[in-house]
DNA sequence: GTCTATAGGAAGATAGAC
DNA sequence: GTCTATCTTCCTATAGAC
């Protein structure tokens, strides 16, 4: 609030507003956030809130999108083309997980998004089909190591992205169960150091052709014989 | 609302507004849920619902001890003693996600909390400390592993645990999400079958003693990680 | 233990002047 | 575009009878 303010700023209310509503929605969820608090963090009072943005959902909504916004110009600056296979997947991974662990306030909202079943990112046609942009990267990665033949060629692209996001995602968008739970805290650069170089190594192991050679996956390749680990049909 | 309600009922009044309670805050969250309609949904009135629980924090921190008593009953439930080193692995890793992808309730609460910095869970003495039942049982398996020189020594039990949770928590948890964002439906048995035989390849490849060969972990310098607060015993 | 009734305040949304 | 004042609804919590 020590911006100057003008008497007549409309893209600036309106900035304001937004960053305004990000933060309470991130901490307070959509439930949890009051328009009031917003208005006057922003420095404005509750009616501006109206005028620009209809009601307190689609307000809602356009804190959803902008925080997109930024997470996919965040995606494209990754340039992996001089990097063997092993490498790139490595920075890949690091690159994504440094992202989450940045903004924990993303991974709050897109977990209030969740507990409403994703009914409001339906609300907006820009996002419904927002196809996260490092996939295609992922995915030609893959291929390059596959055809260099450091990885193994059966992995499913899409799998193994979630996977991989998986483990940086619940270490951060959990950390304060898992203190209580388990006892470590993930908010302290040396665990988050240690469970990464795990996870990393995970990753790679499983890529060598090596593994594929005793994998149960995918079903279809041979192996899936043993009855006891038999999962797939 | 089918129940046969009795005129004095302290137990089962107090039952039905925690199972209407359980109801609300895992599909609305906390400041979402609404007294009135937990009282209306139990078959009682909100008197009867401060008469027991004192206040609606209280109630929801009652719902989140009766949530994990229910969670760890499931647990100690596990017998991997017949099973060679890596059947146990797996056997271990489906049945954690399958009790998360059956209780989804459960991560909407846990998502909830971590929202909230897990400040309930830290009201009540019970949660606080409540070591999950099944990492005892990881780390004797790993252990028993390492010695049939089936697994590599040098696994930190408690990140390994960490990170077999996240594969299924995260895919459950933010199953609406990854629909509109990767375009693939995981509450599909099919979607989660498949990438459910990934990740236990992937923990499993790992795990074999000629991943550690070529591994960059633990990192030596890593160290440092361990000295946290990790009972293992 | 159970119920009806209601206090007391806060929430989302709007009217209308400038 | 901005602001003050206000409407209406809803919500948590309690009083007090039975």
């Amino acid at each position: 609030m020590n911006e100057p303010k003008l008497k007549r700023d409309p893209e600036g209310t309106r900035r304001r507003i937004l960053d305004a509503a990000t933060q309470q929605f991130t901490t307070q969820g959509l439930a949890g956030a009051r328009v009031d608090a917003i208005a006057t963090a922003a420095g404005t009072n509750e009616r501006m809130l109206y005028y620009y943005f209809q009601s307190k959902e689609g307000l809602y909504v356009a804190v959803l999108e902008a925080m997109y916004v930024e997470f996919a110009n965040h995606e494209v600056s990754l340039d992996l083309s001089g990097l063997q296979p092993a490498d790139a997947i490595r920075a890949l991974a690091l690159s994504i997980w440094d992202y989450l662990r940045a903004n924990p306030r993303w991974l709050s909202l897109i977990n209030n998004e969740n507990l409403h079943e994703g009914q409001y990112l339906a609300r907006s046609p820009k996002l419904r089909e927002a196809i996260s942009p490092v996939i295609s990267l992922l995915s030609a990665t893959l291929a390059r190591g596959a055809a260099a033949g450091e990885f193994r060629a059966d992995v499913d692209a899409l799998d193994f992205y979630v996977t991989l996001v998986a483990m940086g995602y619940y270490v951060v968008s959990n950390r304060f169960t898992l203190k209580a739970f388990v006892g470590r805290d993930y908010s302290a650069p040396s665990a988050i150091e240690a469970v990464s170089a795990m996870q990393v190594e995970m990753l790679l192991s499983f890529l060598r052709p090596a593994s594929a050679a005793t994998s149960l996956y995918p079903a279809s390749a041979g192996a899936a014989a043993r009855e006891d680990g038999a999962r797939m049909n």
